[in-house]
DNA sequence: CCTCAATATGATAATCGTTCTCGGATTGAA
DNA sequence: TTCAATCCGAGAACGATTATCATATTGAGG
């Protein structure tokens, strides 16, 4: 990772449109989706859109989320992200309400919370009904 | 994915080895530390250590976690998986205690929970220091 | 105890999300 | 306007995981 959490951070149409692109998603995107997107109104490098994503993290605007598909998924730091996860198929969908409504502000010493995400596991009703 | 949820599974040294590894693992494991610790006693292939962990996951008796270092880690169904995540530096570590002690039962349709993970984001004291 | 089809293993190639490299373009403070 | 710091884009590199495939093992049935 590079740079630094208060770095001073140059303005440029292709973070405005990474940010704006995050922010009409539905849910949380992956670097490519919004890649994909991003690409229909003007050309942007794979890499800039990477990098606008972390530097976008690192600043606390960003949060990350993962689905146990490889891929990372991003989303708005006030946004939820907690996920039903099949561990039969991998299928997973957004959970509407927030499980873990207080999180304590000191869980350990120094460390500074701003957000959290949940992965619940089990199996979908599709991957029991064919093994029942 | 391959397989099925209850596939008739053969008992062989490498998956009972795999096993028991895990069950003696402090916290999470990576499915490559895993390997590295196997063949300290025989040979074994790193795919066949993917193939066992995802088995076993298949069959609920694992659980992977993630901490968005781009490696999963596995263990038992029955541990905890929370973690404090650096979002600058990406450090991070195990929490003991649960901060999901009763999941809903019933969060989706048909969805049978088995167990979840919680990622708490946030910033570790070392690196708020450093751009104080 | 044998047979044999189903399944597992291992070495390695392939995949694919992500990061790195580097020459050139932009930004913004002075 | 100047210019150093920073950013961009294209593609190579990287690394974790998965696929391939020939061979070996397992275990239910005879």
């Amino acid at each position: 990772m590079r740079g630094h959490v208060g770095a001073r951070r140059r303005n440029t149409w292709q973070r405005a449109a990474v940010l704006q692109a995050i922010s009409q998603a539905p849910c949380h995107i992956t670097a490519e989706e919004l890649h994909d997107r991003l690409r229909r109104t003007r050309p942007i490098g794979l890499a800039t859109v990477y990098r606008a994503l972390d530097a976008f993290v690192r600043d606390g605007v960003l949060e990350p989320a993962h689905v146990g598909d490889g891929k990372v998924r991003y989303g708005l730091a006030a946004r939820h992200h907690d996920h039903l996860v099949c561990l039969h198929c991998g299928a997973w969908e957004a959970l509407k309400a927030c499980l873990v409504p207080r999180l304590p502000r000191r869980l350990a010493p120094g460390f500074k919370v701003t957000g959290h995400q949940v992965e619940v596991y089990g199996y979908c009703a599709r991957c029991q009904a064919a093994t029942a």
